[in-house]
DNA sequence: ACGACGGCCCTCG
DNA sequence: ACGAGGGCCGTCG
């Protein structure tokens, strides 16, 4: 019973995120899905734009679904750095085998 | 409360 | 494999 007609909460996305394991990523497609909100993808870009903790919140571990990194707040290079810290390849601005470091969620 | 813009995703040429 | 266009949902000013 998910909230249909309710937006998503920021907290939801915040919570799924910081559910991602060191060396994993998602995509924000995953994300709007988890939320129960599949067309929202857009709009999880936007929540985790308006993150106010990206170091409680691993927000760079969240990619496009066609493997391009996306963007990040505090500048597309520290997240492509920060995913490479973790173990992830980068090449071109798109991440490499991302199907798989791709990480899923328990959609119940 | 409204309009404009995205850290997007998908389909088509 | 690449480029362009539409659609969907929040956030910001």
């Amino acid at each position: 019973m998910s909230a249909l007609k309710t937006p998503i909460s920021r907290e939801e996305v915040f919570k799924l995120v910081k559910k991602i394991p060191r060396g994993m990523v998602t995509t924000y497609g995953e994300l709007a899905k988890a939320v129960g909100k599949p067309k929202a993808a857009r709009a999880i870009g936007a929540i985790l734009r308006a993150n106010t903790r990206p170091i409680e919140i691993p927000c760079h571990r969240v990619v496009c679904s066609n493997g391009k990194v996306g963007g990040y707040s505090l500048g597309v290079d520290l997240k492509i750095r920060l995913l490479e810290q973790e173990g992830i390849r980068i090449k071109n601005g798109k991440i490499v085998n991302l199907r798989k470091h791709l990480y899923k969620f328990n959609s119940t």
